[in-house]
DNA sequence: CGATTTTGACCAGCGC
DNA sequence: GCGCTGGTCAAAATCG
């Protein structure tokens, strides 16, 4: 946003100029915390209402935008074939499935990731001779978010956890979920399993199947200001929202409005308007 | 003593 | 309609 050839300007000129991004900055600051408001309504209203009323298989259609990243552990794609290959395929939409490399002779199903979880549940499957787990997110009452774990049929050095719906709060560990927003969960060793750093793995990024996932978690990885946990953030908020017709509808007529209002309030600096709004 | 885990029972979707 | 199956409940047990 900041154009690099004004820092040979004059020093009121620069001073001018820095006043001006810190201005753009703070526009930005509160349109996304509107933005988030409006997102994190929306996501209720299309995951909260009816979401768990019923206990059998229609929570298959839950939504969900958390990624789970870490060292031995990888994403899939959030369309993959979940846990039974014959199992529906028209509502998987965004269910996220991690794979945590574990001691083999570690019989725990714990995935640690910065959330803090209750078990309510587990059960042997028909397909996999090692018991599932059932977790709730049991950090903030009203939190809708499950996780299910279990070893890998194929591979029992794998823990594969599935989760399902969004965090509606911060992790229980901000240092291990720094660069993530609420919602994208990260995934951490379990007692046996092997320690996972902050840091992502060139190797462990190689697992993913789906490079855009791939390189945003990179690149959220990489995040170490505001500026750009922002950008991640409106990044998944957009890949999410833009399927949802009516709110990019909603969203354009208020961003349209928006700028409107900034052209009559600022006429003098029209300049800096548009670089704002071209990003 | 509160929080968490365990575990058997129950419920509901799905296929036949 | 019936049985299989996955998901959830809830009481008891365990843990810190």
């Amino acid at each position: 946003m900041h154009n690099p050839t004004h820092e040979t300007d004059q020093p009121d000129d620069v001073t001018e100029e820095l006043n001006r991004v810190k201005w753009e900055n703070k526009k930005l600051n509160d349109m996304l915390t509107i933005v988030c408001t409006n997102y994190n309504d929306l996501i209720q209203r299309q995951t909260g209402d009816g979401l768990f009323n019923s206990r059998k298989r229609k929570s298959d259609e839950i939504e969900n935008f958390g990624n789970v990243i870490g060292k031995n552990s990888f994403v899939h794609r959030c369309c993959d074939d979940y846990w039974s290959p014959d199992r529906p395929k028209e509502f998987k939409s965004n269910v996220s499935r991690v794979h945590v490399r574990i001691d083999p002779s570690d019989t725990s199903l714990v995935v640690k990731d910065g959330y803090q979880w209750r078990k309510y549940g587990q059960k042997v499957t028909r397909d996999n001779p090692s018991p599932r787990a059932y977790y709730k997110c049991s950090l903030a009452p009203t939190c809708p978010v499950k996780k299910k774990v279990q070893r890998s049929a194929d591979d029992p050095s794998l823990l594969v956890a599935t989760y399902e719906g969004q965090h509606n709060h911060l992790p229980s560990r901000p240092d291990i979920s720094v660069a993530l927003p609420p919602g994208v969960a990260r995934a951490n060793s379990s007692p046996g399993s092997t320690p996972i750093a902050c840091s992502v793995s060139a190797a462990s990024l190689d697992h993913m199947t789906d490079p855009i996932i791939c390189s945003k978690i990179q690149s959220a990885i990489e995040i170490t200001e505001n500026s750009a946990i922002q950008q991640f953030l409106v990044e998944k908020m957009a890949s999410s929202l833009t399927r949802n017709h009516s709110f990019t509808a909603a969203l354009a007529a208020a961003i349209t409005g928006r700028i409107l209002d900034d052209v009559s309030e600022d006429n003098d600096d029209s300049e800096s308007n548009s670089r704002v709004f071209s990003v």
